[in-house]
DNA sequence: CTACCCATCACCCGAAACAGTGATTCTTAC
DNA sequence: GTAAGAATCACTGTTTCGGGTGATGGGTAG
């Protein structure tokens, strides 16, 4: 019997999934709650296997709840909802520690199975969110300035700890050729030096 | 129906999961491969929804061909397979377009739900993979050396773009001291500069 | 043909980073 | 109570970075 706690700020939502579930019998609804801070009153006495989250919320949302649920109890499997696709949202709340993520109006064979992979410890994502991700991913790409086949050859060398005169040795130019690279790297990524030229690389997945 | 085919270079697990999915009326075995070239082999004329596919192979491994299938199929769906629980490389399937991990001592159920929630477009991770996972990134943190609370605060000021001086404005510090805190961490990183320095930071999640 | 971008090279200069060395205080652990 | 590490500060160099400015040649698209 795998026991489902729901937390969600819109009513519907609340009550189109309790009505998917109550046939279920394997599936025990434990509670709900429309905000961050009485699902973790509700957690003071009392306990549940699977915590369905809304990503966004009034107060603290999802995706801090969700960091603070399974700070203090690691053993409660979080599955993520949301009505719309937000990449970044799914992706932090992931980082926090959720098991797996849906769309609200997913099917109820989704859902179910969504709830019973979760409660084995696996990880479960829609594929509708997983698409989520894939174009959240693209979008990002696209805002991004268009780096050269040079730029981005002395970006990754930079990456390595290679200093502007080694990585003018390793690919044959002169230090100041690599010196105007890496400046106009700095300007087009809109950065003032090299430690947050690295990370917008590695964070924008140019490395 | 959905077309299964798998590349395993142990015959053993082929079988296995043959007799596993043989009774499967809507699975349907179009094929098996023991290495990455004949399993692109039979992509050139045949096709299948997803492929079981082999972490570990002799010549091309399951991480590299996962990609090169990607590439050249992207609507295939690959679902990872592995004996024991190898967490960088699993990572790296997954960056490289997988749509799930098992272990292939997972039962029946197990895997039938795998390849349907794939096929779906899902992602799907079993329970001992995600356990995998974690256990990885606990294991990369402890061999981490540890970072002094100030330490931690530099890092993260400096992958903010500030300057020693700023840094020391910032948090009531000398712009000595501050240098001392960085000198520190590029020796316990064991990096030479600031670029290895962020970029080290990111991959290990110290930011 | 000409305007534009890429790639290359050059120089100056101040600021920042990096290396080395050493010192003091304070807490924490044995 | 003392040994160890954290946090603080100090001085001196050398190297690298980053800003500014500008030049040349090659390819390409209008």
């Amino acid at each position: 019997m795998i026991r489902v706690f729901i937390v969600d700020d819109h009513p519907v939502v609340i009550e189109g999934i309790h009505s998917l579930l109550q046939n279920e019998k394997d599936i025990a609804w434990v509670g709900q709650a429309m905000n961050a801070a009485s699902c973790l009153g509700f957690f003071v006495n009392n306990t549940a296997d699977v915590v369905l989250m809304d990503i966004s919320m009034p107060g603290m949302d999802g995706v801090e709840l969700c960091a603070v649920m399974k700070e203090k109890y690691p053993g409660v499997f979080i599955l993520g909802l949301s009505t719309f696709n937000q990449g970044l949202y799914i992706k932090k709340m992931m980082e926090n520690g959720a098991s797996g993520y849906i769309l609200k109006n997913s099917s109820k064979e989704e859902l179910i199975t969504a709830i019973h992979s979760v409660n084995d410890g696996s990880i479960f994502f829609s594929g509708e969110v997983g698409q989520a991700l894939e174009e959240y991913q693209k979008y990002s790409k696209t805002k991004l300035p268009l780096l050269t086949p040079r730029e981005k050859e002395v970006l990754e060398l930079i990456a390595e700890g290679y200093t502007n005169p080694q990585i003018a040795e390793k690919i044959f130019l002169s230090q100041f050729t690599v010196d105007s690279h890496r400046k106009n790297l700095l300007a087009k990524l809109n950065v003032k030096n090299t430690a947050m030229l690295i990370k917008f690389a590695v964070e924008n997945k140019l490395l």
